[in-house]
DNA sequence: GTCAGTGCAAATAATTTGCAGTCTT
DNA sequence: AAGACTGCAAATTATTTGCACTGAC
């Protein structure tokens, strides 16, 4: 699987550390652990999936936990939930401007850089009174592997864990 | 709540109708009446919420076949499953290029149109060997109304029932 | 000490499935 | 008659919550 960089995620830590601090958020083991396991994998991988990857090194980490902590970062917006038709949340550590390549068979999702032709400007699209937070823009289809080998159906979220 | 015409719907009917015995479809009273349920209604209903609509007219109905015929016809590519992050599946008859405005707070969902700065080319967007079949733009934010008096959460299913 | 944060188990919400009956061809 | 489609109830999956406990200010 792949993953970003040691020092990416170093920094990345670093700065989710400072904001928290700055709107005197604590930073507790669990917070951080998870936050640091969401930074390194940008797989976009569900709640399930961030817990199964940290419970080698902090069994005790309950899902439960997981949940809260996630739930509680997207509404602080320090990472972003994803989510593509049908299927179960994503999350993504990664708050820069870009948009997600999703595989409608197997839920798998990439990121895609914003290119020029797919930059939307914000402002004037909504109806006065809406105030537009985030845009979100899916590109959704089959990918490679799921055409040559088509799965039964979406994967469940404990399937998604051991690929 | 808004309504589209009863000509409109009238003739995205019989449109479905020809599209399923073009394919051998069986066009069955259940799933005529999900797929007129859900031309009506430009809210992008739940599941649940087609269930809801239609148990005047069709008592016997279950929720369980408004599942698995909104499930049906999505896999057809009939209807669109459309998502916003983290909440239930919502669905729609509108198989027209647009977009989604979406209140993250209440999870209401309107159409907008495709205006010329958000068309998006489909060709080259995305890696080779992955096959591109819609593309998924959201507009996520809050609504006027959420943000005059906030919910306390996104609301559950049988909550968005009775609105 | 207070209060936020957590683990655990139980509860809830959304969706799917098994099975027996019914309708269509 | 064979197969597709449905209703009902039960099962499964994802997510949330109550409660008691622990640790930081």
């Amino acid at each position: 699987m792949k993953k970003r960089s040691q020092n990416e995620v170093d920094s990345w830590c670093t700065h989710f550390e400072e904001r928290c601090r700055e709107r005197g958020i604590r930073v507790t083991p669990q917070r951080l652990a998870v936050y640091r396991a969401l930074a390194a994998d940008p797989s976009h991988p569900t709640a399930e999936l961030v817990h199964g990857r940290l419970h080698a090194g902090m069994a005790s980490l309950s899902l439960a936990t997981v949940y809260r902590v996630l739930e509680f970062l997207e509404s602080e917006g320090l990472v972003r939930r994803v989510s593509s038709p049908g299927s179960v949340s994503r999350f993504d550590a990664n708050l820069a401007r870009h948009h997600h390549l999703v595989c409608r068979l197997c839920g798998r999702m990439e990121d895609l850089e914003e290119i020029a032709s797919m930059r939307v400007p914000f402002a004037g699209i909504a109806p006065r009174g809406f105030d537009v937070e985030q845009l979100d823009v899916h590109v959704v289809g089959t990918c490679a592997s799921c055409r040559r080998a088509p799965a039964k159906g979406r994967p469940t979220n404990s399937e998604l864990n051991y690929r």
